[in-house]
RNA sequence: GCCCCCGUAGCUCAAUUGGAUAGAGCGUUUGGUUGCGGACCAAAAGGCUUCAGGUUCAAAUCCUGACGGGGGUACCA
């Protein structure tokens, strides 16, 4: 699909003005640079309409309605347009051509998984950064909200036409990763009933922590007691940390979410990346040193400079100095280095105030700052019988996402972390996503998808074929092109989604898509021995909904199941 | 203190990013299949979009200020 409808009527009218103006009906004005065109509300309003009449009436000292009026007179006609309208106070309204609209079923139906596909971002490379936990503990509830949303806006980019890699960023340089060695270290030595290795102060806790205690000394007997010990934390790290990403990787599986590529923070210094930009900012007058620790100093930063590296942190090559020094290096890794156009950071809303100092070292170090975007999602509480479940890193606190997905299932996970903007906090309902209920969202959409597979499969057990071609021209009832029109809606939804970054939206329209499935099933009668060539128009109408919905599930990261 | 997010129907949330009559689900009330899966459908009721100003042809949406809830505040990531 080149363009959307949306896309189309908007040319449609740029056209219009540009007849009109040519015609000297109307003065020489600029367009804006985008015209408004929009869905309809109302049925009374038709299918698309643009208030841009409302917005010129000023720049031409006209009445819109006038505006309207003349260029209406000199929009060009379209196939895919049954009807165009003025109305007060001077919308042009348009309607699509009821014919049109049937006819596309087919086309909806060859285009298959690719239904939806357009083409906005035209091939531009994108990185998607996401989910990024820390690999000292297994992955939270939390982060699943963030694994979901950053899948699914991937896959949806991917739709739109965009060149997309999905990265995990391993933070495994930190004193985080050191602390969690001393924890497993200290765990291992009490598994082999060894004392006088002490637990850190702020060690981890968790029973998993245990469990790679006894892990490893199952694995590598006491060889680790008799290193020195600052090697042998080095040397645990290393090995917990592999063990924790394999986990990790596991659990992310499980909800469908893979990635193209896993980095490692320490790279950063291996490869002397930090080094280099580093000396890069200093070229730029934005490194201050000041009683032996570095700062980073930017214009945009009011308050004080960033500490880059403190005096009393032991600069060990292996261990990073603080995160706007891994930060900064890891975006010029992306944006330089690997040279995508755009990165997106997928963070919580705990991080915002990163954000800036992320973007002043882009800046500082003469990258635009815009094309590193950030989408900050609120947190995620977790609700048993309607009480918060209260999570904490100590044991049996916490909600794994391993636990949630044996307790509900993918499909569920997915599509209840779709369900709300970034910007509010979302509410897990246990109880609610293991009900297989009314009550219950999700399985509104799959049972919608159900049941066109329970249709097809009672029409082939009467000896329908169902590949065979139907007539479009048959499909006239209005909610057969109510259908159709909503799956015609789907690239639209797309690109809203790829532009806005907003993937919450997939699953309105979804439902959206369902519901009126579940209309036009009670309304037309798919197969009927009395009418074969309607019951063929409708076998074809309903295999496409089946693609649609099948896709829109797909992007969801959910399952379209063919039995429920 | 400062920074970020939120405040919309009884509840949980949408609203195509400034457009016409603010929409769904749940809950409540009422109705529907001698039919392809009733995990469905239809109808009713429910609103001063927290409050007060402002910007403009037009504000739930943008600006200012209150009030309320959540998060952050830098050598944790």
């Amino acid at each position: 699909m080149d363009k959307t409808i949306q896309q189309q009527i908007e040319t449609l009218l740029a056209e219009g003005f540009a007849a009109a103006q040519a015609a000297g009906a109307l003065p020489p004005f600029e367009l804006p640079a985008r015209i408004p065109v929009q869905r309809s509300r109302y049925k009374a309003h038709g299918d698309y309409a643009s208030p841009i009449c409302l917005g010129l009436a000023k720049v031409l000292r006209r009445a819109p309605m006038q505006i309207a009026q003349t260029l209406l007179q000199h929009l060009p006609a379209a196939p895919f347009i049954g009807h165009v309208e003025v109305a007060p106070p001077g919308y042009v309204n348009f309607t699509l051509d009821d014919g049109w609209v049937a006819q596309q079923t087919p086309s909806i139906l060859q285009a298959g998984e690719r239904w939806g596909d357009i083409d906005t971002g035209r091939g531009e490379r994108v990185q998607v950064e996401f989910v990024s936990a820390n690999p000292t503990g297994p992955i939270t509830v939390g982060s699943a909200r963030n694994a979901v949303i950053g899948d699914t806006l991937a896959s949806v980019l991917q739709a739109a036409g965009y060149a997309v890699e999905r990265e995990y960023y391993i933070n495994d340089a930190g004193s985080q990763v050191r602390i969690f060695g001393e924890s497993v270290l200290a765990r291992y030595a009490e598994a082999l009933g060894v004392e006088g290795v002490p637990f850190p102060e702020k060690g981890y806790r968790g029973d998993y922590v245990v469990e790679l205690g006894k892990q490893l000394a199952a694995e590598a007997g006491d060889r680790y007691l008799t290193m020195e010990r600052k090697e042998a934390v080095r040397a645990v790290a290393r090995w917990a940390v592999e063990q924790m990403l394999e986990s990790i990787r596991v659990d992310l599986a499980a909800i469908r979410v893979t990635f193209d590529s896993w980095f490692h923070e320490r790279w950063l210094y291996e490869r002397g990346l930090f080094d280099e930009v580093l000396a890069r900012l200093r070229e730029g007058g934005y490194v201050v040193e000041h009683d032996g620790a570095v700062w980073f100093r930017s214009p945009d930063l009011e308050k004080d400079a960033v500490l880059i590296r403190s005096p009393q942190v032991i600069p060990e090559p292996s261990e990073r100095p603080t995160y706007l020094a891994s930060d900064a290096a890891y975006l010029w890794d992306k944006l330089v280095v690997r040279g995508f156009r755009r990165a997106i950071y997928v963070w919580g809303a705990d991080h915002h105030g990163d954000v800036p100092r992320v973007k002043a070292a882009a800046k500082a170090l003469g990258l635009d700052p815009d094309r590193l975007v950030f989408i900050l999602y609120q947190l995620v509480t977790l609700l048993r019988g309607g009480e918060e479940v209260r999570m904490s890193k100590r044991r049996g606190d916490f909600v794994t996402l391993r636990e949630l997905v044996d307790e509900v299932g993918p499909d569920p996970i997915r599509f209840m972390m779709l369900t709300r903007t970034v910007d509010v906090k979302l509410d897990f309902d246990l109880d609610l996503a293991v009900e297989q209920s009314d009550r219950n969202p999700v399985y509104y959409v799959q049972y919608a998808h159900t049941r066109i597979a329970g249709v097809l499969r009672h029409a082939q057990a009467q000896g329908w074929p169902l590949d065979a071609a139907g007539d479009p021209a048959l499909l006239t009832h209005p909610s057969e092109l109510a259908l159709i029109r909503k799956m015609l809606e789907l690239p639209e939804i797309i690109a809203l989604v790829a532009d806005n970054l907003a993937p919450h939206h997939l699953t309105t329209y979804a439902t959206e898509l369902a519901a009126l499935f579940h209309a036009f099933y009670r309304d037309c009668r798919v197969v009927d021995s009395h009418a074969p060539a309607l019951t063929r128009a409708r076998l074809m109408l309903v295999r496409a909904a089946k693609v649609v919905l099948a896709r829109v599930l797909h992007l969801m990261g959910m399952d379209a199941p063919e039995r429920m």
